[in-house]
RNA sequence: GUCCCCAUCGUCUAGUCAGGUCUAGGACACCGGCCUUUCACGCCGAUAACAGGGGUUCGAAUCCCCUUGGGGGCACCA
């Protein structure tokens, strides 16, 4: 049986370094019908707390790994929180120091620090004097006695100790830079590399998965197992997710935890995807992949041993391709977050019910979508179908050089001109035709749409009178009608603005624009 | 300083364990073209790497050694 965990410490939002190492626990306890276990590593009082853990299980939970034990729901194992199990290990304690295979140390960390930083001034390696290892046992009680202050050691008589890991074979390390290591201080507090070779033990983890900068606390688990007479798990270090620089991803790369690529409208599909891809590939040439899928593929074994770099722009790539797949329906449903957040949408520019059309704002929503690397993204391309810059304030007015250039072509004047006569006609033949509402004589006013070939009549008429054509002719109408030189596809934008709209953007670009 | 890990295009990687089929394959980005009277999408194409040096071998990206480079640890932090 499998049995896995994550365990990280609620010191912040959830990194995605620690994302891509749960979700390789993850895919390794699901494709085993094994446990995926959340343990919080809360002990640091100073720098933990609940919000952040509460905010990294969400982020576990957008992710979609769900985890079969944790500080919510609790397990067998429990607690799961590194605090609320400080009373499970003393007992371990008075066993090692029973057994003498730990002895208390009198030595004051002063004492101790003054000898580290002796050793490092003279460029040699510090290692504990072990003054405290030999003491005998009546003076040592009388001190206890007295009420002096000790740290519990471990005692490590052997010269080396190797680590069998799944990635990366064996490793052989020296037991004397560390050795008799302090694994209870004065106050009683257990030290890390003592709590989680017991933790994982109680909690009968049968394989450690963790970030490679672990490697060199590993030796001093084993020597806790050992001392304890628990059985080792199996151990896989995977390489670490570095930023551009090459240093180990962190904040101050920027965008770095699972909140960041929410919010930026990434997918939870994409995260993972892209994240399963980084220190690990397929054996064939595919890259897309569900949850699902990588469940099946994954290969903890073929794991690489070297670091990756964390590269954006193939998340986007990656994103764009999530986005442009969706059902519309999933789409429409979950870009509507991020069109609520857009600048347009706060500055009134889109209301609710805009929104509340459902058809006529879904086909737009589906016009931009091939231009979408990340759903944030929206706001920007949705612009066209509802204001145009400089027709209403707060969006910048000024024409990009390519737009200008176009206003500046002699037929410009004509066109726009024509152009805006004929869409008078059609709108003078929508109020007589009956497009308004006809049978309950409200005042509601009913918007004149045209569709994309009436649209291209027009254009003819406006062609044969004008002169222009090709480009001085469609260019000018989009510029004319948008402000902009590129955008949505001329037919579908005409086709989702009101006639009357149309007319006061070409109004306004007349007037002001020529 | 010391210990440990790592080393293929700018980036993610295949190939390394079982040496030849590798004039090193794919993907992102970049550049060019096609499609589109715009942008994007899509399609096609180009540029681009075995860190260096020694071995072993008929033959090395692949095996061995050294050097160099990068990363991480060396706490009474987790």
């Amino acid at each position: 049986m499998v049995r896995v965990r994550i365990a990280p410490s609620p010191t912040g939002s959830l990194h995605v370094g620690n994302a891509r190492t749960a979700l390789f626990n993850y895919l390794f306890a699901r494709q085993n019908q094994g446990t995926f276990i959340i343990r919080m590593e809360d002990t640091d009082a100073a720098r933990s707390s609940r919000e952040s853990e509460t905010s990294m299980l969400e982020d576990f939970q957008w992710m979609k790994m769900d985890s079969d034990e944790g500080p919510l729901q609790g397990g067998n194992f429990g607690p799961y929180r590194q605090t609320e199990r400080l009373g499970l290990y003393s007992k371990y304690t008075q066993m090692l120091l029973n057994n003498n295979k730990a002895y208390p140390c009198f030595c004051s960390a002063e004492h101790l620090q003054e000898q580290r930083e002796q050793k490092r001034s003279n460029n040699q390696p510090y290692r504990y004097d072990r003054a405290c290892a030999n003491l005998d046992a009546d003076t040592v009680a009388k001190r206890i006695k007295q009420g002096e202050p000790y740290a519990v050691r471990l005692r490590t008589p052997q010269e080396h100790v190797v680590v069998h890991d799944i990635i990366r074979g064996d490793i052989q390390f020296e037991t004397d830079s560390f050795r008799d290591f302090i694994i209870v201080r004065p106050d009683g507090m257990p030290v890390y590399n003592y709590v989680v070779a017991m933790d994982d033990h109680l909690m009968e983890i049968t394989h450690v998965i963790r970030g490679d900068d672990h490697i060199s606390n590993t030796p001093k688990q084993v020597l806790v197992y050992d001392a304890l007479g628990f059985t080792v798990p199996k151990f896989a270090h995977i390489p670490m997710i570095l930023g551009k620089d090459h240093a180990k991803l962190s904040k101050r790369h920027g965008d770095t935890t699972v909140a960041n690529f929410k919010e930026k409208g990434f997918l939870q599909e994409a995260l993972i995807n892209y994240l399963a891809l980084l220190s690990w590939s397929p054996k064939t040439e595919r890259e897309f992949f569900t949850m699902d899928e990588l469940i099946q593929e994954f290969q903890l074994e073929s794991v690489s041993k070297s670091a990756a770099v964390f590269d954006v722009d193939k998340l986007k790539w990656m994103n764009g391709n999530y986005i442009r797949q969706m059902e519309p329906n999933e789409y429409y449903k979950r870009i509507l977050d991020f069109v609520r957040a857009s600048e347009l949408f706060t500055n009134g520019h889109i209301t609710e019910s805009d929104i509340a059309n459902e058809e006529r704002f879904t086909k737009i929503l589906l016009t931009v979508r091939d231009n979408l690397e990340t759903l944030m993204d929206v706001g920007q391309y949705l612009q066209p179908f509802f204001t145009m810059p400089g027709l209403t304030k707060g969006i910048n007015a000024e024409l990009s050089p390519e737009a200008k250039e176009i206003l500046e072509l002699p037929t410009s004047k004509d066109v726009l001109e024509g152009f805006l006569s004929e869409l008078k006609k059609v709108e003078n033949e929508g109020n007589s035709d009956g497009n308004h509402d006809t049978d309950t004589y409200t005042d509601t006013y009913i918007d004149t749409y045209i569709d994309a070939q009436t649209y291209k009549g027009l254009t003819k008429i406006v062609q044969k009178n004008s002169g222009a054509k090709g480009k001085a002719l469609f260019m000018t109408i989009r510029v004319g009608i948008s402000g902009e030189h590129k955008g949505p596809d001329m037919a579908e934008l005409v086709s989702l603005l009101s006639v009357a709209e149309m007319i006061s953007r070409l109004d306004y670009t007349i007037a002001n624009r020529l």
